[in-house]
DNA sequence: TCCTCCTATGCAACTCGTTGCATAGCAAGC
DNA sequence: GCTTGCTATGCAACGAGTTGCATAGGAGGA
């Protein structure tokens, strides 16, 4: 189970309440880890009574007020003592491949439309890691400390894992684009 | 859910007992998708209960006997409309991705090792899958039908699979070496 | 003979994740 | 005044997945 140490990294990285943390998660933390808002507070409950996280009521105002959680030290020594856990190499789930797979025993041809709009999704998604990085690592403000700046492990790290989503989205579109073209081969023959 | 249907299309590919289901979940079944013998027990009885699978008991010499299952026209019609519902691209949870960013809050070269297994995980992964190709889709004798052999949907199919999956560990092997540079980096600096 | 390993099937308890629903304040537009 | 939409929090029920344990026959080695 890693949804509590990815609260806790989205948490170091920066403090905020339930709802701002489900964001998170439909944005950077997402992308590699999804997480639905009943899923966060539910978590968030509990690593408040385990003194993971500190609580403070925050009043705001046009709109509801909210509760903004920070790590606390035994949050930080829970992290740390799963960073140093081996974890072993995680389960791979691929609907997509069992689809292919099964439209062996149905209609290849049909499988078209749906393989083309994951495409399409990924094409989006890498689109958006793209501009992210643009933005964030590469682009001209990004670097306007210089050459001579620091290294910030934080954003180091940061970088190197939206690369690894980068190649990814790569990896995925160049596959898609050979299932389809396995797909249409069959197509004239039916 | 998908398990259900990934049994189906093992099971269209070749009738099997759970227990011969649980070995080829831990192969090329389980390449895209995970799964134990309980958990698998326990869907084919529902399965089984619902009528899309028909089982056979057969008795074996020297070997506890078996129960085996094969596919009824109920399944094949609940694949068949499974594979007619768009799905949605898959949620990803990457444990590792997690760690790394993590790292910036503990000592990231406590990771190095961690990340090193990792590597070797998937580079083992995919000597499997590239003797699995050769064998079974670009060897000499996967051949031996001659290129004028009709197009075999089934074969195709697997075999479009399982280069995504080489695709996939060539990926992940290209990224965590560019992971272990990044965080060699901070090695010297602390 | 005992121990271990492999085939083969399964239950029970628990945790994790999803789905559906509920509440409540405020803003903006029709 | 009404509806829609966004912020913000949460419960309840269910389904999926994991972990631990149990049983049982036979093979092979110490």
């Amino acid at each position: 189970m890693a949804l509590e140490h990815a609260i806790l990294v989205s948490l170091l990285e920066k403090p905020g309440s339930g709802y701002e943390l489900a964001r998170r998660f439909e944005r950077s933390i997402g992308y590699f880890w999804t997480a639905s808002h009943q899923q966060i507070y539910r978590v968030l409950k509990r690593m408040e009574n385990d003194g993971w996280v500190d609580v403070r009521d925050v009043p705001q105002q046009g709109r509801p007020d909210k509760k903004e959680y920070r790590v606390a030290d035994l949050g930080r020594a829970a992290l740390s003592s799963w960073l140093h856990d081996p974890i072993e190499p995680e389960s791979v789930r691929h609907d997509l491949a069992v689809k292919i797979r099964g439209a062996a025993f149905d209609d290849p041809t049909a499988l078209i439309r749906e393989v083309e709009r994951h495409r399409q999704a990924h094409r989006d998604r890498l689109a958006h890691y793209l501009a992210g990085e643009a933005r964030d690592f590469t682009g001209p403000e990004a670097n306007a400390a210089g050459p001579q700046a620091p290294l910030d492990a934080e954003r180091e790290l940061q970088h190197v894992v939206l690369r690894g989503g980068i190649a990814y989205e790569r990896m995925m579109i160049d596959w898609l684009d050979g299932v389809l073209a396995t797909l249409a081969r069959f197509g004239p023959a039916r």
